[in-house]
DNA sequence: GCCATGCTATCTCAAAAAGAGATAGAGATG
DNA sequence: CATCTCTATCTCTTTTTGAGATAGCATGGC
């Protein structure tokens, strides 16, 4: 059963004439015979009635109701992909626990305002988490820290944060060696990328093997160390937002450590939904407008 | 967008593997990357990926939901024709007010417990406007008094009425002439082919001009013959089930006269929905089982 | 690091199907 | 009864499909 005769037939009954059913769709009368006619052969039943006045049999009109459930399907297939909808289905995001706090909602807030007929699924989890959840297509796109290391994927340098040291008490300079040795560090779980750059500033101050304890949530992380319990490593912005909740302070790293770039990272854009690629366009449309006026960094 | 691509599509994305979906459809893994290819520029996005492990992009994951519900549709319809699901969808049956009080109800009940996904459309109406519907494609079926003149179409003798003559007094015989001209006759509206018959009778009696009052519905009419406001011409068997609630008395009439057949009518077989042509099948086994074994006529 | 294996893309040729035009036949209309 | 309109059928050309063979690429084991 093809749809094209589906369409034909839907013609025909529509009409009330295989001529008229041709010109329509732009063919001629012999092929729209032919084509009733097998879908007749194929379902074993007379489905219009020719003698007479032109008109579907009780077979023909029970056909008609699946015929129009098939191609008004196939119209919003193909209306959806051409963009000439807006666009709808599902959208599963992945991003870190800091960029969720800080950057997203602004984001997602203007996209469902324009796509509200998007269901938008949002995942938090650690950078190598979300990349490995990307890669095997659980999630549509993803906020994580530096580039994807895998080619062939779609990437756009969306925030650049500045990481800072955040303690209980006021630091005017690095804390002494001993004092980080004997400290506690507190970061998110495993894969999280920040957590590197702990372990990085560690070794280049000598120290290797610092106690870290695991946070699943930012409040949670922020509460602790504002409480004495350790230190921490977390986006300036991030913690700048937070500061009124917590007492909290806060000291700025060198370059190499501090800096860590936020990437929109997806699969190439031709295999983008109108969905996901209209997120991407708000996305970017973001990056470009807090980047030209540099607002509260 | 072919149907059988969709298909295709569908055995890669649960197999992830081309060959895996080619052998499952019995084809060619050559064909399988053909039909792909053509979804995927049709639509303009890549629908599968295949470094790596072949599975589907964003855009093929939206595009699965559209396929199975036309796959789905398309089974459904397949199958409905095929006779391998029960019947369902809607079934349209006209019958006259007489068929409707006495000969239906046991029809529709057994066929209602046997396929209760179809939905009845009843229609009651006399012979003449039932027939226009049948052949304007209003109805699926009717229950009509004679053959239908017709040819081309279905016709099955259904029941045989005996009319007979219903007045508010005892009748011995024939009432005279005089009697006839003086009363009021009882009919349905016009188009019901007993009230053709009441015009018979009179004419075999040399009376043509009675007056004739028209009537909606069965109880009415025996309402008000009871009462005494005429007589009225109605099978036999419908007379008797009622016989309990009015007090009327009948004559029987000469059979060129009495005898009705009611057909069960319908356009040809071939044209028939499953569910039309299990009921025709209902309606054929009660009238042979009414037929052989005589209970009350 | 190499080879074997399994997978997809591409090419080619034969077969099938679709499309378009011409014509015949049926039914409606005046 | 003549005419007009509509559908079915036939035929020929063009297009598409299907199947096989082969090349290219990635993966996994040795």
């Amino acid at each position: 059963m093809h749809l094209k005769s589906l369409r034909l037939f839907m013609a025909v009954v529509e009409s009330g004439s295989f001529v008229a059913a041709a010109k329509k769709l732009n063919t001629v009368q012999s092929n729209v015979t032919t084509h009733i006619k097998k879908l007749e052969e194929e379902l074993g039943v007379q489905l219009i009635q020719r003698a007479g006045q032109v008109r579907p049999t009780s077979a023909g009109l029970a056909l008609v109701e699946y015929a129009q459930s098939m191609l008004s399907t196939h119209d919003k297939a193909v209306a959806l992909f051409q963009n000439q909808t807006k666009a709808c289905g599902h959208l599963r995001i992945g991003a870190m626990e800091t960029t969720t706090a800080l950057r997203l909602p602004p984001i997602l807030a203007t996209y469902h305002a324009q796509y509200p007929e998007v269901d938008i699924h949002l995942t938090t989890g650690p950078t190598a988490e979300l990349a490995e959840q990307l890669l095997s297509g659980q999630l549509d796109c993803a906020f994580v820290a530096g580039p994807l290391k895998h080619e062939h994927y779609y990437g756009l340098k969306a925030f650049d944060e500045q990481l800072v040291l955040v303690g209980a008490e006021p630091m005017a300079s690095m804390p002494s060696v001993e004092t980080l040795t004997a400290s506690a560090f507190l970061a998110f779980r495993q894969g999280c990328s920040y957590r590197q750059r702990i372990e990085l500033l560690l070794a280049s101050h000598g120290i290797n093997a610092s106690r870290i304890f695991e946070f699943g949530s930012l409040d949670a992380m922020l509460g602790c160390v504002a409480a004495g319990m350790g230190y921490a490593l977390l986006p300036s912005a991030t913690v700048e937002a937070h500061r009124h909740r917590f007492e909290v302070h806060t000291l700025a790293l060198p370059a190499p450590i501090a800096q860590v770039d936020t990437y929109f990272v997806a699969a190439q854009p031709n295999t983008w939904t109108p969905a996901l690629e209209r997120f991407a366009a708000t996305v970017r449309e973001s990056v470009s407008a807090t980047r030209h006026s540099p607002t509260a960094a």
